[in-house]
DNA sequence: GGCGTTCACG
DNA sequence: CGTGAACGCC
């Protein structure tokens, strides 16, 4: 079977149920991992994700910011939790569907200032990728995992619009390229998109409300990942390589979500 | 020439332009009075409403709150300020159009208790009134006249879901009643909605946001109203009665005003 | 620039 | 309930 796994920040899963209901008609993903729900649980829309046939709920809220959920049109178990959070946000939520576990998460973005010592927030991002890393580590590349979400990092050269000029830039520093780096390497992970699209394209999934019209800009950021143990990659991908894209076209609907949604395809 | 004069409070002039422009294209206002635009007079969307055949503007606005604009088909001349609200706010502007002279005011709400000592928005309400009163009075009888907007008082009996429960509530208690009565007689305007559609026939123009079928309990009030001088009454209406009626269907459009326009035809 | 918050207002 | 305001966050 085919199991296409998409993550989207939504920024406000209330005020964007109709996107999110039309780019699921379209897409028909079976697992779609929000981040940035903004909501508690008991205010998550559950009656438009049923309408949409994404029945099975996995939702991670509090009041106001942050927030994750997990819906799925096939049947969920509950994951471990990974503890990443030393703040005890809202920012991840674990699943299990089709013997694959998916971690789906909001990784701190971590303020403006690129220093653990100056500012608590960066600090905060960075410890809550060392979990990461520790706990990945843990689960191995045997592990029939995957873990996604909104990283808050673009962990490559061809990920940002200007590789030189973001290097200064929380998101794309040297140490947080490090930490992302050791996070991807401690079970052996795959970045679906970017085997799917390999360098030098550039690829973005993110891109500021700021920009007027963020297609003449194109100053975006690929912030959003999906990422598979090599076991699973192997035989989710046996002999092709990955299937995986950014819907970027969401980008330009009507009061869009500043990042956009990411599709994974595993064949299981 | 028919001239149709058109009273609504948009509550938000930016968020409703839409509405506006439906309502306008529906049944084409020669003259459109507005109440709580909400805006500063830079920020009023006025390519919208040259784009409604409504380009000429008389604009007093504010910051956040507030705020009157009338937008006309025809030429407009400026008209004279009452001068009626003490406190500075931008709650009336004045045109003149084919002869006739259009006072457009936003009456104060006055706040909950229906006491002057105790509470200073009412006690400022009753002053905005008694102020209407000298001037209409100084106009007179003769004068080709209208004064209109969202006076915050249902004059009537008739004007209110239940006369009985209402007396004691703000907009239709005993002293407000007097005072608009005496507003009303200080010129002798005529009613043009209540002549329109007389007694015992409940008419309403507002319905609270906080009901959730504003239609299943219907505690409307009127509060919106359109009063001719009886010169311009008995110039606009020959022989036959007034012709205005409240337009509440808009009340039921997506994302509305609480408020409904109101429509008056005068015969020129 | 567009989300959430709390607040005042109607 | 649904507008504004000011503020925090991304």
């Amino acid at each position: 079977m085919r199991l296409r796994i998409c993550t989207w920040n939504v920024n406000s899963v209330r005020l964007r149920v109709e996107q999110v209901a039309r780019f699921v008609a379209e897409q028909q993903p079976d697992v779609l991992c929000m981040q940035e729900i903004k909501c508690q649980a008991p205010e998550f829309p559950r009656e438009a994700f049923e309408a949409m046939g994404l029945p099975h709920l996995a939702i991670a809220g509090q009041k106001g910011w942050h927030g994750v959920a997990t819906a799925s049109r096939l049947p969920l178990e509950p994951g471990a939790d990974w503890g990443a959070c030393r703040e005890g946000h809202a920012r991840s939520v674990a699943v299990k569907v089709q013997g694959v576990e998916i971690q789906n998460f909001y990784i701190p973005a971590g303020g403006d200032i690129p220093d653990r010592t100056l500012n608590p927030k960066f600090d905060h991002k960075l410890d809550f990728l060392e979990r990461l890393s520790a706990k990945a580590a843990a689960a191995g590349p045997k592990a029939p995992l995957v873990i996604t979400g909104d990283f808050n990092v673009a962990p490559g050269e061809f990920d940002v619009w200007s590789h030189k000029q973001m290097l200064k830039i929380v998101s794309h520093t040297p140490i947080e390229l490090a930490a992302i780096e050791k996070l991807r390497a401690s079970a052996g992970f795959v970045d679906l998109v970017r085997e799917t699209t390999p360098d030098p394209t550039k690829l973005f999934s993110w891109w500021s409300y700021r920009a007027a019209d963020f297609r003449a800009s194109n100053r975006g950021l690929r912030l959003d990942h999906i990422w598979a143990t090599p076991a699973l990659h192997a035989q989710a991908f046996a002999g092709r390589g990955a299937e995986a894209r950014i819907h970027d076209d969401v980008r330009a609907w009507e009061r869009p979500s500043d990042h956009a949604p990411v599709i994974a395809d595993l064949a299981l």
